[in-house]
DNA sequence: AAACGTATCAACCGCTGGGGT
DNA sequence: TACCCCAGCGGTTGATACGTT
């Protein structure tokens, strides 16, 4: 027996999400928390299947992300991960709060790649690249064998999270004065800006400073989300996300 | 200014694993 | 045990931005 369609897809919309749509995914979402993916759409008003909007809220909307470009620092830590986790996205992004596997994976296509292919090295096996042609080609396929010692891996994990919190704790960010004219409630929305803290102050602008890839002309319903959708640059801490999670809980 | 090529990244697709019945 | 549903994951695609000729 097959399985089931996540959505049947049929008068659901596909493509690029409009500020109104985020709109109101974020507003259901921050008022009524993440219970099932596949409600969400029907609950929120949104012709989208709960896959989209699970995808768009992780990728894009969730709070607690990370805009701009990576620095170099957090690129040598993807290449260290990778020679150690191969192409498991979710597990190198684990490592790197408010950045998104989807993230450090379009980054590592892109740019990362190309970086280690320039310095002689294969991207796949790490391996300098005369080394492996001579080599086998088990992981062709980026299957890099990880190590298993878990050991290992949580004192990489350590190393990093040392790096990574050093790297943005100097960012702390003033309070941010939003206030919400699409719905959120007031307790909800105190909390959010408590933990929104604000942007960073731009000293490591976005390239991209229309990050969600709409039409220019997109009427913005409210400042708060203006801000927040333009804003290429900001930036929360993780306490700020566990104080999300207690909103939702 | 236009045409073309390349780079980037948001979003989609299909599969997998886990949990529930 | 088999089946179903769901969230999550990784690979891929397509639209757009950007650079070059």
């Amino acid at each position: 027996m097959g399985r089931q369609p996540c959505c049947d897809k049929i008068g659901l919309k596909r493509g690029p999400w409009t500020i109104e749509e985020d709109h109101k995914l974020m507003n259901f979402i921050l008022n009524n928390g993440i219970q099932c993916w596949r409600l969400v759409p029907k609950l929120a008003g949104l012709l989208r299947c709960g896959k989209s909007c699970r995808l768009r809220w992780i990728n894009y909307l969730r709070p607690d992300l990370k805009r701009g470009a990576l620095t170099e620092a957090e690129e040598d830590m993807i290449i260290q991960l990778h020679s150690r986790f191969g192409n498991r996205w979710s597990k190198i992004a684990s490592h790197f709060p408010g950045r998104t596997d989807n993230e450090i994976k379009n980054h590592w296509n892109t740019r990362i790649k190309k970086k280690l292919k320039l310095l002689g090295l294969d991207p796949i096996t790490h391996k300098p690249i005369e080394q492996h042609e001579n080599g086998d080609t088990k992981d062709e396929l980026g299957m890099l064998q990880p190590s298993s010692s878990g050991e290992q891996e949580n004192n990489l994990d350590l190393d990093l999270q040392t790096k990574t919190s050093s790297g943005s704790k100097d960012h702390q960010m003033s309070h941010r004065e939003g206030t919400s004219s699409f719905g959120l409630n007031e307790s909800n929305l105190s909390n959010i800006n408590q933990m929104w803290g604000g942007f960073e102050d731009g000293s490591e602008v976005a390239p991209d400073a229309n990050p969600s890839g709409l039409g220019m002309d997109a009427a913005l319903p409210t400042d708060f989300l203006q801000d927040w959708v333009d804003g290429p640059n900001n930036l929360l801490s993780w306490d700020g996300f566990n104080n999300l999670e207690e909103i939702f809980l």
